[in-house]
DNA sequence: ATCCTATTTTGGTCTTACCTCTTTACCTAA
DNA sequence: TTAGGTAAAGAGGTAAGACCAAAATAGGAT
């Protein structure tokens, strides 16, 4: 009935569905810019007008959106309808940080398995690459590049898991969590996070996936995130201390 | 901000709105086929790649089709006005089917996991009232409403779940699930579904769930969506095998 | 150091030409 | 007369090149 569709394949079709497989598969992420159109539709292969016609289609179905001058880019529509609201909603209520770092237990202890179980050579490579930034930013103890660097090696996990889901949560929470960090900067600096530990798991995590040992990678993401809660109850705790001291001379 | 972007209306964006509004009034009606693009062009005042590039997006938006040497027409099905793009992913890439499985696997197995530690009493009732609905509908082999109704069980062991997170993923998630099954629903008449075995399987969360059994409530969850992975596989191998044999016939 | 301007980059549009598939009409042969 | 095939015309698909307009960037003037 239909299946003869793949007799004349178009060419703008398959143009759409390679940059739409690269969307998927992550290596266009959400607000990424695209190559120029006369760039890459010499890299694809195929005329200006019919990489436009392609472009075109996945506009309208909201994958991208163009900017007269300022370029073509992956829309951020999918994970914007998540993050906004719950940008606000985290500053709002701080209640709502331990449904996060739950959710996180879960999905980084997922795509930590995962990594460990598909993870292809570029994978590694990316995911070692990302290690080696951390470390040398931790051995620094920079915080603002610690921030970026830490994101950068737990969305390099999260999509070597291969799994297009993960990875779009992963990215949209790590989002909301680099924004929150970012903001809160000045109270980061008050908090007495023992860098070596951390670094020492994100260690164990990586060597996990190098070896090859799903359940040991899994764990060790789970119990990454379980210490980042932990400290982050421990701050919490001081903060109010320090808040009821205040208080108490102020009175 | 953003409300400027009248400014500099793009002529193909301006083609297809005119094109867009003749369907909407019913001077093209569904089946009917377009003057040619040379034609169009010239009668719409813009130049044939503009024309096209309108044409495109109102074909990836399901309004028109194409038939090379044939002609434009105008799409006979109105029914594809609102589409999710994970949806037309979900279809346009059947690989994405197991991504999403393997991201209910997770997900509602953490969800019943938090469900039989902290559902509280108005928690249950709602699932109870779930339950019970499903076993009648079930009972009944009435497809349209059980789609309907095992959402319902499933969100609400979500909310139960007491995380905002994994509340608002489960009901995203189902939402896709519910609109990928019920356009397919023809194709499901044909799936012999062991209906015993799916709400023995419901059956078995709740009772974990009640019984505040948080790892028989996870190991029972994800044996469900073990259980409908598994089928769903057996179900495209079928497909397969039709459609192997129809090619032979064919030939 | 700041602001403004000129240049470059990049998407948007048009023209033209050619290719391939579909449809249709016509012609030929049974 | 009719069935069949074939060629021409119609229509969508692709490509190349040139130019326009908006945005981003770099450089210079204040």
């Amino acid at each position: 009935m239909n299946q003869r569709r793949a007799a004349v394949p178009r060419v703008s079709d398959v143009a759409a569905g390679e940059l739409e497989a690269r969307i998927l598969e992550a290596s266009l992420k959400p607000g990424d810019r695209l190559a120029p159109e006369r760039e890459l539709a010499v890299e694809l292969g195929v005329s200006r007008p019919s990489l436009r016609e392609a472009i075109r289609s996945l506009v309208s179905k909201g994958l991208l959106t163009t900017r007269h001058g300022g370029g073509t880019f992956v829309t951020d529509r999918l994970e914007a309808s998540f993050v906004d609201p719950w940008q606000e909603m985290l500053n709002g209520h701080p209640g709502l940080q331990s449904d996060l770092l739950e959710f996180r237990h879960m999905l980084e202890g997922q795509a930590a398995w995962f990594a460990a179980e598909r993870a292809s050579d570029a994978d590694i490579l990316r995911i070692d690459a990302a290690f080696a930034a951390l470390d040398a930013v931790y051995a620094q103890r920079d915080l603002t590049a610690a921030v970026d660097t830490d994101v950068a090696f737990h969305q390099a996990i999260a999509e070597a898991a291969h799994n297009v889901f993960i990875g779009q949560q992963t990215a949209s929470l790590l989002r909301v969590i680099h924004g929150h960090i970012s903001r809160n900067l000045e109270h980061l600096h008050a908090r007495k996070l023992r860098w070596d530990q951390l670094q020492e798991q994100h260690r164990a995590i990586w060597l996990a996936i190098r070896e090859r040992r799903p359940e040991a990678a899994a764990r060790a993401a789970r119990e990454h995130v379980d210490f980042v809660r932990q400290t982050m109850a421990d701050t919490a705790r001081e903060a109010e201390r320090r808040q009821s001291a205040l208080r108490r001379q102020g009175a």
